[in-house]
DNA sequence: AGCACGCCGACT
DNA sequence: GTCGGCGTGCTC
């Protein structure tokens, strides 16, 4: 017998099978990992088909060495799956299988952990009288026996536990630990569904794809959980993402509470190790229910009854780095393979998804009403060019400023929202307007002002702060637009005796960050927190009187087509934080623009309306969903590789449009906005083309490149942003 | 991806 | 004459 062999190594030229032998006394199966001879070294590859006659030479054929494991890792599903998305989104065929399993899997360091743990000798000892930490340690131990070292080192030290170890005090142990990822407790609240939930879960029974628009608050949640409940009852299994699994923990908790040890989490925040063991438990059917992030969506679960994406319409469902796809496409593809549901949640879908809705492509299901029957928080906004000709230059206007006051002296709490982190966006040299950029990436540095660096968002590297200008030589340095710690600093200085919390991605770089400060604005009256989008996403906070929203243009003066859909999506969630129980909430939006009809739709949370806007502009300017945008990004250490690549690519891609004519509405090749990151040049095609041919000349684009380059070219639709 | 093979320049 | 630069091509 002979087999089909996938390679594991991401390199285009070994993107395709591999004959090999199968010894006569080996049972090898489709899914199977296997060591490979391949050339002059020994590789691990996947079996992907077993048969009885070879198409390559036979005396050429190599045999497989031995199995990785004894059992197919990759299930039938996710062979096919493979297939689809190699068509689909011009993927390497290794790297699409090596997103199936667990990295720590792959690379074969499987190992087991294992940690210390002490427990009481018996034997008659009395510390030293002034040993306080060695009582405390043996009275603990006494009490609770034996204790992992990391959590005896933590309580008492690790000199203590050193210390009463060489006297013979402790014994010491080494035990495997099985890991499972933090989850807080909490208790199963089952809660009466109301008529619309009710009504939703009850429409939803057929194998389609249903969209599911609840304003926030109205309890989507529940329906979830009542959903994976009945499939479970059916025998079946779930999967349910949601956009970013460390930043709603309470989700998590919920889960864990109705269903215990049948949810397993798949998510960034865990360690390779709990990451394993999840996958293992889902593998293996001890786990029936998968929660997770984008990657969750190849949990290995067979036999799925509903596959639940939350927040659908949130940019982290499509993956912008090496292998790139769009977790829709992949949730499509395996909830048609199972013949089982897929629902599409959101207080705010995409436009993409709500016209598919409204020309029944999916079926829409409503939850109107907030579960708790309260009224949305009002929103105010505020026109930040009066404040400045009224005389206020400051980053808060009077409104937010006495919000703020009220909710200080109201023992409240209050959240501020701001789009950039650090402490102002760049230096600028006021003299000859020289901008700090970093030497790697082409983009400005941010100051960070803690550690007084500038920063690269896009590589992390840092440099030393200005303070004279290397091109002219003055010293008049200034910050540019404003930044979360600017705005926790100026907070501080206003309201000294206030808490003031900052959370963006560098006070949460560290496990479970978020969920300490998180914890601790929790339990802090009054305080105000300050922070990115991260904020916005769904916690429950009871006393969150008022939610100021610092720069609403920000994501607003964005040169891409979703950029208004990106701003009402954020207003519409930084909003919904506000009053979430009894004391009514206020939402306060500064802006420069407010004349723009995203500030009204999003203030009067008119979904509709501003659907209807917004999908009336795209079909006139002639934008996805009505079209389809392919941006080809070409990117290489060589410049004058890639310019010499684009140059051919173009040239060839242009011939289309003798055969195409109008179906190209536009076509042009440049330079990346950020034309080099990590060193890298990028350049790039744009097509803009009528959805009449679109998958064929996509195709025929793909072969162009895929022809002309050696090495691989990322393509993608409807990008999400242009850097 | 790695590794061998191979065809031109600088050197003991 | 030989050592070694890395360009090109192959791996079942």
């Amino acid at each position: 017998m002979y087999c089909d062999v996938i390679i594991d190594q991401d390199a285009k030229a070994l993107d395709r099978v591999f004959e090999y032998k199968i010894p006569d006394e080996m049972d090898i199966d489709v899914g199977m990992r296997v060591y490979v001879p391949f050339s002059s070294r020994v590789l691990q590859g996947f079996v992907v088909g077993v048969k009885e006659v070879p198409d390559y030479p036979p005396n050429k054929i190599k045999a497989v060495i031995s199995k990785i494991e004894d059992f197919s890792a990759i299930k039938g599903e996710m062979l096919e799956l493979m297939k689809f998305m190699a068509e689909k989104n011009h993927l390497k065929l290794a790297s699409i299988l090596r997103l199936f399993l667990p990295s720590e899997m792959r690379e074969g360091k499987v190992k087991q952990l294992f940690e210390t743990f002490y427990s009481l000798n018996d034997v008659d000892f009395q510390p030293a009288k002034n040993a306080v930490k060695q009582r405390a340690l043996l009275d603990y131990l006494r009490e609770k026996g034996k204790t992992s070292s990391s959590v005896l080192g933590e309580m008492f030290g690790y000199g203590a536990i050193k210390n009463l170890y060489e006297k013979g005090v402790l014994i010491k142990e080494r035990e495997e630990v099985v890991r499972e990822p933090f989850v807080l407790m909490s208790e199963d609240k089952r809660v009466k569904l109301n008529e619309c939930q009710q009504n939703a879960i009850n429409s939803i029974c057929e194998n389609k794809t249903y969209l599911l628009h609840g304003v926030t608050g109205s309890g989507k949640t529940e329906v979830y959980m009542n959903l994976i409940e009945r499939v479970l009852l059916q025998g079946k299994n779930a999967i349910m993402l949601v956009p970013e699994i460390s930043l709603t923990p309470q989700i998590m908790s919920n889960f864990k509470a109705r269903f215990g040890g049948l949810v397993a989490l798949l998510h960034s925040g865990l360690s390779a190790g709990e990451r394993f063991d999840e996958w293992k438990r889902l593998f293996s059917g001890q786990a029936r229910i998968a929660i997770g992030a984008r990657s969750a969506i190849f949990a290995p679960l067979e036999n799925l009854g509903i596959i639940i994406i939350d927040e659908e319409h949130e940019a982290s469902y499509i993956s912008e780095s090496n292998p790139r796809y769009d977790t829709h496409d992949v949730a499509e593809f395996r909830a048609k393979y199972n013949a089982c549901p897929l629902i599409l949640g959101s207080a705010t879908p995409s436009i993409e998804s709500y016209n598919k809705a409204v020309n029944g492509q999916y079926q829409l299901l409503e939850l109107p009403v907030r579960a708790n029957g309260r009224e949305m928080p009002s929103v105010q906004i505020v026109d930040m060019l009066n404040e400045l000709r009224a005389g206020n230059s400051g980053i808060f206007s009077n409104q937010l400023l006495a919000g703020l006051v009220n909710v200080v002296n109201s023992k409240k709490q209050a959240m501020i929202f701001i789009n950039r982190r650090g402490y102002s966006s760049f230096q600028r040299c006021r003299d000859c307007g020289y901008i700090a950029k970093c030497a790697d990436c082409d983009v400005s540095l941010v100051y960070h002002r803690e550690d007084e660096r500038l920063k690269c968002h896009y590589c992390g590297r840092q440099y030393r702060v200005l303070d004279k200008c290397p091109k002219c030589g003055s010293e008049h340095i200034r910050q540019g637009a404003v930044g979360t710690q600017q705005v926790v600093s100026k907070l501080q200085e206003m309201f000294p005796d206030v808490k003031i919390l900052r959370m963006d991605n560098d006070t949460t770089s560290t496990k479970n960050a978020h969920q300490k400060i998180l914890a601790e604005f929790k339990n802090t009256k009054p305080a105000i927190l300050v922070g990115t989008q991260m904020i916005a996403k769904g916690h429950d906070f009871e006393d969150v009187v008022l939610v100021g929203i610092i720069d609403g243009d920000q994501s607003l003066y964005q040169t891409d087509y979703r950029s208004t859909e990106r701003t009402f999506q954020l207003i519409t969630q930084v909003a919904g934080r506000a009053g979430r129980s009894a004391s009514e909430g206020r939402v306060i939006l500064q802006t420069y623009s407010p004349k723009h009809y995203v500030y009204k739709f999003a203030s009067n949370y008119d979904y509709k309306g501003f659907y209807r806007k917004e999908d009336n502009i795209r079909q006139t300017a002639q934008f996805p969903p009505y079209t389809r945008i392919l941006r080809i990004l070409f990117s290489d250490h060589d410049e004058n590789y890639v310019r010499e690549l684009l140059k051919v690519c173009y040239t060839e891609i242009e011939q289309l449009k003798y055969q195409y004519g109008d179906d190209i509405l536009y076509l042009d090749a440049m330079k990346s906005p950020i034309k080099r990151i990590q060193d890298k040049y990028r350049y790039q095609i744009m097509m803009r083309l009528s959805l009449n041919h679109a998958d064929e000349i996509e195709a025929k684009a793909f072969d162009i490149v895929d022809r002309a380059s050696k090495t691989s070219v990322f393509f993608e639709v409807n990008p999400q942003n242009l850097s």
